[in-house]
DNA sequence: GTACTTGTTAAACT
DNA sequence: TAGTTTAACAAGTA
């Protein structure tokens, strides 16, 4: 389950390896994954460089030539590994980290660069995507995002509007992209835990104290994971195939059973809120 | 066979 | 109208 710290992972690790390659040709297989004409699609990318890789939130944002723009969210299970022409013999080299595979069963789209790298975009659940789009689309489509934690804008004041009279839960409103970006369910269980708040409160009921703690919260939570290069639930990896080192700091996330590491007395819930699996310790959490 | 997992969004609801 | 909630999407695991 990719969120900001894991997404911007893979964009800095892609960055380093792929910006002003040439694409040599596609291919699609699974033609859902693109949303955009197929043919269209193939026809742009074909020839055309990367330019430069941008994020917003958990959305990728690959810059072609001519301004066009691929869009590309991986959501649940999407994976993008990016191999060096050595290292690109399907079926398993021992060059290849943690033995992913590529391409696997579960590759639905490869990109052959014209220097014989290759970018396979891996996703086992099929909800992630690539799309095509003009400048105008993309700054429309990234307008729909608010400021991420992590950025210096996202502060107090601004943290405290976007709670101020709202009647929907506190974990609802951490995972609503279009007032605050790149928290996941993972990082909104943290952020809560961390701040000492119950995930299933009413985000207008929290104190002016709890606003600041969450706010903290929220900001360290995802500078820390993007130190550790993001945490590995189930099948997130980097470019290069190599999982996140962050779960060992995961204290709510999981746990559910397990007795609280903070006051060690309460055993970690886990409830339902905003449709989620949602994890809480019931002593510390208020 | 059933329940459960998640990011986003369209549709339904208040 | 706007804010909020729910179901749907998909495929694998327990």
């Amino acid at each position: 389950m990719p969120e900001l710290p894991e997404v911007e992972t893979i964009r800095r690790g892609l960055s380093a390896g792929l910006l002003g390659k040439k694409i040599n040709r596609l291919e699609i297989l699974w033609p859902r994954t693109v949303k955009t004409n197929l043919q269209k699609f193939a026809k742009i990318l074909t020839g055309n460089k990367i330019l430069n890789i941008e994020r917003l939130g958990k959305l990728l944002i690959f810059e072609l030539k001519n301004r066009q723009y691929v869009l590309v969210h991986l959501k649940m299970t999407g994976q993008l590994i990016y191999r060096a022409h050595d290292k690109c013999v399907a079926g398993g080299h021992k060059f290849l980290a943690q033995d992913l595979k590529t391409p696997n069963r579960h590759t639905r789209l490869i990109i052959y660069f014209a220097d014989k790298s290759i970018l396979y975009f891996n996703d086992l659940r099929k909800f992630g995507y690539f799309k095509l789009v003009d400048e105008l689309t993309k700054e429309k489509t990234l307008k729909q995002f608010s400021l991420e934690p992590i950025q210096p804008e996202f502060n107090l004041n601004h943290f405290k509007k976007i709670f101020s009279n709202r009647k929907t839960t506190v974990k609802a409103l951490l995972l609503n992209q279009k007032l605050i970006a790149g928290l996941g369910n993972i990082y909104a269980d943290e952020a809560c835990f961390r701040a000492k708040i119950r995930p299933n409160k009413k985000a207008g009921d929290l104190t002016d104290r709890q606003l600041k703690n969450l706010w903290l919260a929220c900001k360290n939570i995802l500078r820390q994971a993007l130190k550790y290069k993001g945490t590995t639930f189930n099948n997130f990896v980097d470019e290069k195939g190599v999982k996140g080192n962050y779960s060992r700091f995961l204290r709510a996330y999981g746990r559910q059973g397990q007795k609280c590491q903070r006051c060690r007395q309460a055993i970690i819930k886990k409830i339902k809120t905003a449709n989620r699996g949602t994890h809480y310790c019931p002593v510390c959490q208020k």
